[in-house]
DNA sequence: GCGTAATAGTTGTTTTTGTAACTAACAAGG
DNA sequence: CCTTGTTAGTTACAAAAACAACTATTACGC
């Protein structure tokens, strides 16, 4: 007989802590903005890395290709981003964001900062470090599990 | 100006973690029994928690009905669970593992037990613990966000 | 009882996602 | 140059999720 526990179980429960502390967040973006969660990441990336390609956000962000290509659609027809063809290479285009994409982000990564600290008012500053180190751990392991 | 990572915001690292963590257990529920995510839920809650209502396993995943009723047709036609309608109260189905069913989350329940512990070797028995604490506190909170 | 509301669960319709196939541009070998 | 392969990004179609409307049954107020 196993001990086992499905809501000890951690892809569980790292599930359930991520839907619920995205909730709130999602509402404002979505409230606000209009956008989704692949739009939101866009917007982040291009505002806290500057100018990219959609293939460097794709690597970075652990996104497909295609979710990229829709969000940078959808952020541009709403005047987020503008693309720019680079000129050595026709077929990378460079991603920048307008006056109302920074202003977006702007104010979304105020909201987001605030909201962080509220989810970890509760820990203290090590335990809030070394839980987002264990969860950075966690993102970055490439998963395989042998033979099961 | 504000010293906000992206990477470092916590909703942000629980969805990368959630989904890196997801993957590899997500192939063999997938590869073996051609289940989805919602099946696996309904079949673990099932097979933790004996026999229980569709609306029981909603508030206990926090899944939408919607997501439940569709998994439990799919489960049920493929003979890992039956419905039988309470003879009180007719609206309600207490839903209960076949054979096949239990032999199913038996199975699973071994792989992800495997699994767990995998993924948390990096960790002392005490990290672990207080990492698991921190994410059912995060997930059993009620996210709002007061007006930011 | 009778009308209204609430609960259990399903079904239909619209969005979003996943997967694969596609175009276009460059790179490398001969 | 020309074939073959690779990379950047888009598009088309199938699968799944979200959301709203629905049926059936029970509970409640009067």
């Amino acid at each position: 007989m196993s001990n086992f526990d499905l809501e000890q179980f951690l892809p569980y429960l790292l599930n359930q802590a991520a839907e619920a502390s995205s909730l709130a967040f999602q509402q404002v973006y979505k409230d606000r903005y209009g956008m989704l969660r692949n739009e939101w990441r866009v917007l982040f990336h291009l505002g806290q890395f500057g100018p990219m390609t959609a293939s460097a956000i794709s690597t970075r962000a652990r996104l497909h290709k295609t979710k990229i290509s829709r969000a940078v659609a959808k952020l541009e027809t709403r005047r987020f981003l503008q693309r720019r063809r680079d000129e050595d290479d026709r077929r990378v285009e460079h991603l920048h964001l307008t006056g109302a994409g920074r202003a977006a982000f702007d104010d979304l990564r105020a909201v987001a900062d605030r909201y962080d600290a509220q989810l970890l008012s509760g820990l203290s500053a090590s335990d809030a470090r070394a839980l987002k180190q264990h969860l950075a751990t966690l993102a970055a392991a490439e998963p395989g599990l042998a033979r099961m």
